[in-house]
DNA sequence: CGTATCTACAACCATATGGTTGTATGTTAT
DNA sequence: ATAACATACAACCATATGGTTGTAGATACG
């Protein structure tokens, strides 16, 4: 069975969007408060315009959302809905895991009884 | 304060990895059971350099390990210490998610108790 | 009003990514 | 030994990424 490859799948944008340390940080400080992009850039060793693409990226897979105040454009986390998904793709891989030490496990305990196949 | 940007971050790697639809499907076969580079590769509408290619990169990112099997080599999900790094990274959004709920709730708590708009 | 600030966006550049094909190396089976 | 298969790896290509600078559009302030 073939992989989607059609969809540009969320989980694409959000894992992508988490896979570069600054946009964590950004994400992380913007889940604590509201802060302005120009704001934001002044605590990166970068330009205004490169954290622009940054909060873009964050914004493009919902994890943040912008509004205007006055002149300024506010950033916020906004992780609700788009870090359950990301989680929900990790529990995917965890039930994999587990369905496997499981077999692993019976196994293990089948050798262990010796002979005596159940 | 100014993000780490000297290390690799093992996170960064991680979730590159995991942001690609055909990466992530792969990983779950693996997590499965073992699977040959070459069957992997039949199951994708790709050449099998490519596959080889996805699987290398998850195994920069110590999601995958490999291990020679006759001709063949067999690949298998080796995620209990990455996924966990993963979600560490994970918490520690959803911690600040939450504190940030937490004092949201306290606000409204507050002007609740006031005028009363319900 | 004019000016300073914050933002948006385009153009550009170097490098990385995701894909291809081709060739070389190992391992199995005949 | 030879043929067949599985893998590794290099070279190449198009596009995306992460960064830069520069310019233009909004909005606030004196």
């Amino acid at each position: 069975m073939v992989v989607d490859t059609k969809t540009p799948e969320s989980a694409d944008l959000i894992f992508h969007a988490l896979s570069d340390a600054t946009r964590r940080d950004i994400l992380l400080r913007c889940l604590e408060g509201e802060y302005s992009v120009s704001t934001l850039a002044s605590y990166y060793p970068m330009s205004f315009a490169a954290v622009q693409k940054h909060v873009a990226v964050l914004e493009k897979a919902h994890l943040v959302t912008k509004r205007r105040r006055g002149r300024e454009q506010m950033v916020r986390g906004d992780v609700v809905v788009a870090i359950e998904q990301t989680l929900a793709v990790l529990e995917q891989f965890e039930t994999m895991w587990r369905s496997r030490l499981d077999r692993m496990g019976q196994i293990l305990r089948e050798t262990t009884t010796q002979g005596g196949v159940p």
